[in-house]
Parts: structure tokens; sequence; C-alpha cells
DNA sequence: CCCTTCTAGGCAAGAGCCCTGACTAGAATG
DNA sequence: CATTCTAGTCAGGGCTCTTGCCTAGAAGGG
């Protein structure tokens, strides 16, 4: 049976998530604003908030001379109930952990960054995790709280600065390495360079979030970030870094494959040099652009020094291979190196028979954090509602 | 406003849904079998009844004694009003034309084919299509009409055999050739063979259905096919016979891309023969294995006499391209010479850095066609639940 | 042949949710 | 202090769903 049964609780249900959708977005509302921005009426829109004040997701804020208003009665002000939650987004990369707790406004709590050495071992990337987190959370520190924009809401968000420690509902992680789907691991691939090495954000953070903890590759949500500036349906972001990555956007979501692996692109099999067909990570290899010692990296000050045409051609057959494959209106090119060469990637691939359009990404301001923050806010949101 | 403003109106819709749902999965119900059948209350089922039926949705037919279920007194049956709504399914193929059409149950009312010379002329093509279209509607043949399965829904089908036309109220069209998602029109791609030509189905089908025609490759829809038979929510269906084709299953649904060419991998880079990368398709034209003429199809029975190893090996390209960029569970093959040489692609395929699972389509009668009579039964029934 | 048994369907009562319209509360303005 | 205007509440009514009971109507047993 796909929709629910009817019943009269589903429509109390949809009032109340009406109201709350209303908060989000407006903070600061009275009854009768609530009631004209949802299009319920004044009494039923009244009710909800009193069921919703004493289920305590709703609070009584202060009330406000209605400003420009003129005269007339002065209305109270309802908000979301300070603990209705907040969630956590976190990014780790080869150059250190940032990690951002917002509320359910999408507000900044806290933010934290935790550096790492080069390279980067496994167990300092995870204890950085863990310290960024904790800092973020009220751990240690007092919180300082006062993150929170706009005006009006101090009675609501004052209490955010309480100074014990707020747990998380849920946690949305970015990882500069392929993510299992299902368990939220770090993948070591055969072939590419493995950045931050076997760890498992799900394990450190299982105990210091509530809910779930959701881990995804950090190009697919640079793609997220990229599709919040640019809302495409159908896109692909080629991330072009000391790592090679790709995110695939299909319908307007984000396509992860069976295994969390799609758009891990090391050995598609493109034109190398002199015209022979191999692995796109092997061009690299053979032209002397990866890094010393045991890290396979790509060498990025190197090749941006050299800008070897091969490099180019060589990302000219993953780019053809995603338009025939993915059919994207464009192709979005990120990444230190792939920003850099991203007019000759763009004339290259204006020679393939068919015609893909490529430009540079536009979010260029921490693009994968910003992909799992608005991430994170959707989701807790959604929790908010669903209960 | 993502969800419906809450009133009393979407409560009674959604108990209509309910009844309209438990009809097309029974055929034949009583108010009380509805009742426990939706978990609805005995007196709200029956106010849906009695709503549907003056609605014109649902009709009273004859009676029947409760057979095996002993005393008590005899309930009347419901159905879905006969003339509720049909729906088209089309197969257009260089083979020929064939044209289903089928009621709200999924029972095929009538069944036309229509060959086309080969090769196949866009002009016969067409008229083809028209002619099994007109037929399989009721014109010029008074319509058979006594496909319908299933016992005791005799009542409510027998007015199905009147022998004026019925319209459908859409049709969904499958073309052995590229399709533009927006239009609907058939797209000759560079280099790629070109089996049917430029026909528009759309335009041909616009006069001879109610509603929508909806017009998809038909490698998209014996993907469709094969998810009935095996549910995967991430696979790649690899089509090889005369054309080259491709779909790809990202979380449960076929993806397009922007103009509907996702998969279209005609000139993919792969590896070629001496081990130089190039198109896919020029691989073909190398090995002299395209057909002679100005269609440029492959030559189906002269490569599956020879069964180059170098074909096997740029099909390989094809599957790791697959592998990394979509990262699917199995890779399905199917088409002629696909399964012919499904073996050498299996193991081909094991070869590769990341292993693939490969294997032989399951659906092998009619898939194309199979998949968008599945597709069009599913349209059919929302648009009649959807009012 | 009548009475019992059993099920389909309908009726009545009641609860919950939402709406409209009118009323009260409370503040600013002149 | 009277007016004016808006926030919030109250009363009434309509609609939908549910439970429980009753009637209709057929089969089976004595």
């Amino acid at each position: 049976m796909d929709p629910a049964r009817p019943s009269q609780e589903i429509l109390r249900t949809l009032t109340d998530e009406h109201v709350l959708r209303a908060l989000m977005r407006h903070r600061l509302l009275t009854r009768a604003e609530l009631s004209t921005e949802t299009g319920i009426s004044k009494p039923t829109a009244g009710e909800s908030v009193r069921r919703l004040t004493e289920a305590g997701l709703v609070v009584d804020t202060g009330r406000r001379t209605p400003g420009g208003r003129g005269k007339g009665r002065v209305g109270t002000y309802y908000s979301l109930a300070p603990g209705i939650g907040t969630a956590l987004a976190v990014s780790i990369a080869p150059e250190g952990v940032v990690a951002e707790h917002i509320d359910a406004y999408g507000d900044l709590i806290a933010r934290a960054e935790a550096a790492v050495g080069r390279p980067a071992r496994p167990d300092d990337v995870a204890q950085a995790l863990a310290e960024a987190v904790d800092e973020v959370c009220g751990h240690g520190f007092a919180g300082r709280g006062d993150g929170s924009v706009g005006s009006g809401a101090g009675a609501a968000t004052a209490s955010w600065s309480a100074d014990h420690a707020v747990r998380p509902r849920l946690a949305v992680v970015s990882a500069a390495d392929p993510v299992d789907r299902h368990s939220g691991r770090l993948l070591q691939l055969p072939d590419a360079p493995f950045l931050l090495g076997e760890i498992d954000p799900v394990a450190v953070l299982a105990g210091r979030v509530d809910g779930l903890v959701h881990v995804d590759n950090d190009v697919n949500w640079a793609a997220e970030a990229e599709r919040k500036a640019d809302p495409l349906d159908d896109f692909a972001y080629v991330y072009l870094d000391e790592g090679l990555g790709c995110a695939i956007v299909s319908d307007g979501e984000v396509r992860r494959g069976h295994h969390g692996l799609a758009g891990e692109v090391a050995h598609l099999i493109t034109v190398g040099p002199g015209g022979v067909a191999m692995p796109l990570i092997e061009v690299f290899g053979l032209l002397g652009l990866r890094r010393a010692g045991g890290a396979t990296a790509i060498d990025v000050d190197l090749l941006l020094e050299k800008r070897p045409p091969e490099v180019v051609s060589a990302v000219g057959g993953l780019i053809a291979a995603l338009g025939t494959l993915i059919d994207p209106e464009v192709i979005v090119i990120g990444g230190r190196w792939g920003i850099g060469l991203v007019d000759d990637i763009a004339q290259e691939a204006a020679r393939l028979p068919r015609n893909v359009q490529v430009r540079a990404a536009a979010v260029d301001n921490e693009p994968s954090l910003s992909g799992a923050r608005a991430d994170a806010l959707d989701r807790v949101r959604e929790l908010i509602l669903s209960r």
C-alpha cells in the first residue's frame, strides 16, 4: 500500500509540517502570520502552534512591537525550540579536517579546523576528526554559540550559549577518497591514489552523534553544492587535483552507483601518449607526474608548470565517455589543475563528435563542505518534520 | 509548498485511490472485500464505491454465488468501468512494428504487427506504425476484444467487444534508434547506424491517442523489462546487435541524460586493434564488420561467424567505462551477438582491475515491448488514479 | 418447510479536523 | 478618551472517518 491509509491524523500531521516548515523559513512568526504564510485558517494554525508548543518543538519567544505595521494588537512571536536539533557537516581532506555544527535554520553554531601532517597518516586523520567534532559539539570548549545570523531571534537562540555539550542528530561527512556506500568506510581502489587511508568516519562519529552518519566522496558533495548554485538536472563534475574524481548528477540527484564508486575514473580507458589506449591514471605515471614516495597522488604543481598536451587529450577521453554514457547538459571542471587547464579541456571537448559543453565550477569556496552542509540541513529538517 | 494543503478532500481522494488500486489488483471485489483489502472501514469503503460508481469509474457487475464461502448473504461485485482507459504499447524496429492495446488490468485487448521491408525506409516505417495502431484501436477491424484473461470478469469486459473504435489515453513507444528526450523524435548521431530514419512517432500518434505519447529508445525499455524480472537498483544493459546501445539504471530508474542520449556508446573511446585508442564503432569498420551500402549497421552474422577477439576487447573497454562511471551491480548483455559472445565478454570483464559481473539478459521475449507495455500500464493507472 | 447460521451491506452515533464568521483583547493614534 | 486596527479565540457547521448494531438475504439442518 503505497500512500498511507486515510485518517484524520494525516491532516493534523500535515498541518504541523506546514507550520514547522514556515518557521524554518522565517524563524519568527505570529499565529496570524503563520496562518497567511501557510494558507491554513487562523484557528487551525493556532491549534497547531498549541500542539507543537506542548510537544516542545515550538516556543513562545518574547513579543515584538509590530514595527512599521502601525496600530493593532501586538502578536506573540513563535519560533522553533532551541533544542529541536542540530547537525554536523564535516570535511576530511589531506589538508585537514573541518567540522561545522549547524542548527535547523542552517546557521553556523560552531566551526573547528584541525590540521593533519603531510602525508596524512590514517591515525592522525581519525584523531583530527575526533578533535574537531568534539570542539564543535561543545566538549572542552564552552560553546560560543552566537553564530546565528538574523535579528530578533535572540531570545530563541540565546540558550545555545549554554556551556554544556549538544549532541547533533546526525552527521554528514565528506571524505577525499572513495567511500563504500553501505558501510561509509573509505576504500583503497587498485592504482588510485589513497589520500586518507583506511579510516572509518562512522565508527569515529557514532558515539558523538545521536542519529545516522552519512559519508560520501568529496566530489559528490561538491557536485551537490554546484547544483545549488546552478540547478541543472543532468551534469557531471570532474575533479582534477591530487586525485581524480567525478560526480554524476542525473535527473537532479547525485548518482552513486551500487558500491558508491560511480565516477571513480582512475582506470577508465582513454587516449594515452602516442594514441595508445590505456587507463587514465597511467597517463600521469608515464608522464612522470605522480608524486614520489608511497603516495600515488598527482604532482599538481609540476603538472601546472608543464601543462602537457597528452594530459589534455587523456581528459578528453574522459569527457567523451561522460558525454556518451551520461549525456550531461554540461561538464563542470573543478580541482586545482582542472581549473588551471579548463580552457584547454574545453577546446579539446569541442573537437569531440558529440559536442559537450565544458565550464569551470561556479562554487570555489569549500565546495565539498558546502554540499555536505546543505545536505545536513535538509536532513535535520526532514528529521524534525517527520515526527 | 511541497505537500498539499491539508483538507478533507485529501482524505476522500486517498480513499478513492485505495479503492481503485485494490480493484486494479483484484478486478472483482465486493464492498466488504474492498474494506478488508484496503483496511478502510466498511461504511467508508461503501461510500467511496458509491462516489466512484456515480463518477463512472466503477461499475456494478452481476453478483456471484460466493463459491466455497458457504452460507451468508451474497455480495455484489464491483469492478473498474470498461471505459476507464486503455493504453498503447508500440515497438518500432527494423524488423517491423508491433502495437499492443492494453487495459487498466494490463490485459491485452488487441495486438497487431506490421512488417517493414529491409532496409527500412522511414516512410514505410511511419505507415506501418499508423496501420498497426489503427488496427489495434479498432479502426477498420471490429475489435476482437476478447483478449482479457481471468475468469468472472466477463460481465465487465464484455463491452470491450463493441465494434467501434476506442481511443487510448496514452501511448508508450519503443524505437530502435536514439530518441530526443524532449521532442520524442528519432535522431541520427554522427557515425552511428541509423536504422529507422527520421520518423516522428509523436506526430503519427498524436491524432490517434487522447493523451501523451512517450517515446524512448528500445534498449532503455529492455532494461525496464529486465528490472521487472530482477529488480536491481543499479545496473547497465548493453545491447549488441546491428546497432550498439546501452541503458543505465541508477537508483532504480532508467537514466536518460539531458537529451535522452545517455548510453549512446558508438564513439566511446576504447581499445582498438593493436592497442590503439579509438571510438567503439570504428572497431567494427576496421574489422570489416559493417554492412555494405548506406546503412552503417553491424553485420551480425559475419561477426558471429568470425568472433574476432578484437571485438571482445573493444567491448571490454565499454565494460570498464561503465564500471568506473556508473558502478553497476551487474552488467546485463543483450542483443544477438551480445548473447552469442557473452561468455567471452564475461571473461574479458573478469580481467579488469575492478571486477564487474556480467551476465546475459534474463528477458528474451520481446524485451523492449515488455518494458514499454509495463510502463504503459503504470501510466494509465496513474492517470486513472489522479482524478 | 421453517428455523438457524452466517455474511453483505446500511444506519446511527460519535469523534476529529478544518473552515467561516463573529467576537474579544489589546495596543497605537488622534 | 474614543477610534481604529490587528491578534487571537469562540461558536457553529460541514465533512470524513470509525465503531457498533441492525437489516437483508441466502445456505444448511432439523
